[in-house]
DNA sequence: AATGGCCCCAACCGCCGTTTC
DNA sequence: AGAAACGGCGGTTGGGGCCAT
């Protein structure tokens, strides 16, 4: 990145129309290469940016809403376990972010810990998760006999939903279906959800792949979409336009 | 109504590991 | 094999919203 291109980039809070932008190429492009897609999608954004507002934001697969009781426990235990391993912890609340989990547990854990368990703490570090473990380890036990007869579903149903949903972590690239989890979609999101549908409906017919043969170089790639060739370098910056409109 | 303090979270930064050329 | 590009990660920051005074 040099330093002319640099200085023309948009930073801070993300415009819905930046957004909008943004679902589109993703949903054409993958979600790879985010400065090659930031490039070709005229968003003044760093291709780090880009990835982080879909990753973090955009991804439809993303739960919204406030953390369950569940996945507060979860978060605790494996914080436990692991510590600021906020990605490895994400990834096993399917939906939720790195940044998320990250927010989450300061935000909540840290202070309650501060507030009400100051001495515990101490004999936590002089002997590292395992007294704190083992409490939420209960309150889990306790919370799961609940819930199972508040909900009137027992092991067997949550196993297989859960291997519901790690099939449908093979089939969409390690992300789960938001309706795995019944999560309730903001306006906004519905917005998200409907461009992408959209998207979808373009892409069913265009054959989208990238030449590397041929007439195309490495630092020219040519884009089938549908009937339509474009040079990523120029062409395709027009089609994005047209997109755009 | 104005203001100051606090909380929350989206976004950024810098580093590092992996992939590509 | 080595350099450059890319992507992932954890830590930090800053702005907006809320609430108490």
């Amino acid at each position: 990145m040099d330093y002319k291109k640099e200085e023309t980039l948009r930073r801070g809070p993300w415009l819905e129309e930046e957004d909008e932008r943004l679902v589109k190429f993703v949903t054409l492009l993958g979600e790879r290469r985010w400065d090659s897609l930031a490039r070709v999608s005229g968003l003044k954004r760093s291709g780090k940016s880009c990835r982080l507002r879909w990753m973090n934001y955009l991804n439809p697969s993303l739960k919204r809403g406030p953390m369950s009781q569940e996945e507060e426990t979860i978060i605790f235990q494996l914080h436990s376990q692991w510590g600021n391993k906020w990605s490895k912890i994400a990834r096993r609340l399917p939906g939720r972010t790195d940044n998320e989990v990250k927010n989450y547990y300061r935000t909540h854990f840290r202070k309650k810990l501060e507030a009400q368990n100051y001495d515990k703490i101490i004999d936590w570090r002089k002997n590292p998760g395992e007294e704190l473990f083992h409490k939420y380890k209960e309150t889990e036990i306790a919370w799961t006999r609940t819930t199972t007869q508040e909900h009137g579903f027992d092991k067997p149903v949550k196993e297989s939903k859960q291997k519901n949903m790690e099939s449908d972590k093979e089939t969409n690239g390690g992300i789960c279906e938001r309706e795995s989890f019944g999560v309730m979609n903001s306006p906004y999101e519905n917005r998200i959800s409907d461009w992408i549908s959209e998207i979808s409906t373009d892409r069913s017919d265009a054959n989208f792949l990238e030449d590397r043969t041929s007439s195309s170089s490495e630092n020219n790639i040519n884009i089938n979409v549908g009937s339509w060739w474009f040079q990523e370098t120029r062409d395709f910056e027009e089609f994005s336009c047209s997109l755009w409109s």
